[in-house]
DNA sequence: AAACTGGATATTGTCAACAATCTGCAACGT
DNA sequence: ACGTTGCAGATTGTTGACAATATCCAGTTT
């Protein structure tokens, strides 16, 4: 047998995990200037595995090089960051129709499993915006992996998500917006256990709508400094 | 002055763009394993830059790769297919209606002469269905990058349609097909035209709808071999 | 004094050799 | 006869050295 579990992973994958999570965790920030062999010492991996990784990045959109004169990170501008949600509207609107007429019961149980626990946890860690923003993300997730539509789950969970989460650890969360996005969440859900597809759909792209205009709103009042 | 004009070209960038269009032609068919070193030979250059490229294709989608067992050309499914239908219809959607309210009035005479020639390649060239494809191609790239939304125009551009190019030229056209396409075409420009976002949104997802219909009609017919 | 030109330096792009791993075939045992 | 096991070959992953190019600083010029 030619050895199932063959999860290899190579340096080129490494590379690529790790500074994929140390962009999106802000240890490398947005228009940082990074050099080749920082990286290495830094990841301890050498040149041809990190071009590689750094190949697959750029193409993802997280970073830009220009030749001979190095890699940046990208960098967002206000008005780019707000096109992305557009692009998220439409994008997980469909994710959500297609996953209410695909999941399974039991997937639709996690899911309001993952809002019951989502909910504990704005009750005890108030203010805690990381764990809102997890949460968050987790309900996202589940919802793309179950549209069975591979390369939507594709596009969202390997570029958009990442972008998003790029800068959601600035964008601060409005007092009420946590609780208010958890109700709008579960309606989200409602609407996929009784398999209502169109409902879904409308209430998914309603939910991003308000999550833009919300940054809109701090970008219109200087709270958001990109 | 640091050369403006800075537009260098590297090998690993040649050797993406060469891999691309070979694999969109269908020099390199949907399911090919295919050798470094024969790739290698074939493009005149060597490995490094060749292995860069290939991680790029792989993170866009259009090849797999197993570690040290060798990469293949992506095989979509018939119903992968149809998917990918179902995503440009909403992206679409959407570059239309930001296109009906950000285009320049150029653009949208640019765009009309496009389908003007596209009209007098379907009356000479009947059935000429490779002119066709790239005309309907050349229509949808001016609307996505007429959307001015970067992060949009990218997705469609580098990753969806090289996709479905790759598969079009499998996919033979019905017979009245392209001209009503062309009706479609002249349609959505007009709502365009009159700055009407909503309703060329809503005739660009019809369109998509009807070219996704047509398909799914074909692969029931057992016309595609996929 | 400000702007331009030139070269030194450092960084990136490229290459060819080495090591690790998978595939296919053949021999063996059941 | 069939399945398994071990080996040989080829292919991929990785490494370090070499070549090409952009950046930066100093000297010069206007």
């Amino acid at each position: 047998m030619p050895e199932l579990t063959s999860q290899t992973y190579t340096r080129a994958d490494e590379a690529f995990d790790c500074l994929q999570t140390a962009i999106v965790k802000g240890e490398l920030a947005p228009g940082d200037k990074i050099g080749e062999l920082d990286l290495c010492s830094r990841f301890e991996l050498t040149r041809g595995p990190l071009r590689e990784a750094l190949g697959r990045l750029e193409s993802r959109g997280l970073l830009v090089r220009r030749p001979h004169a190095g890699v940046k990170v990208v960098s967002l501008s206000a008005s780019e960051l707000v096109e992305l949600y557009r692009i998220r509207e439409v994008m997980e609107g469909l994710a959500a129709r297609q996953a209410a007429e695909r999941m399974t019961d039991q997937e639709i149980a996690d899911l309001r499993a993952t809002l019951d626990a989502h909910e504990a946890m704005i009750e005890e860690a108030r203010g805690q915006a990381y764990y809102q923003a997890e949460g968050d993300y987790d309900f996202h997730h589940r919802i793309a992996t179950g549209s069975r539509n591979t390369k939507l789950a594709q596009m969202l969970l390997g570029d958009l998500y990442y972008m998003v989460r790029m800068y959601r650890y600035r964008l601060s969360t409005s007092a009420g917006r946590p609780h208010r996005a958890l109700g709008e969440h579960r309606r989200i859900v409602e609407a996929i256990a009784h398999r209502d597809g169109e409902l879904a759909e409308f209430l998914m792209k309603r939910h991003i709508n308000a999550a833009r205009r919300n940054i809109e709103k701090k970008i219109q009042q200087g709270d958001l400094t990109i």
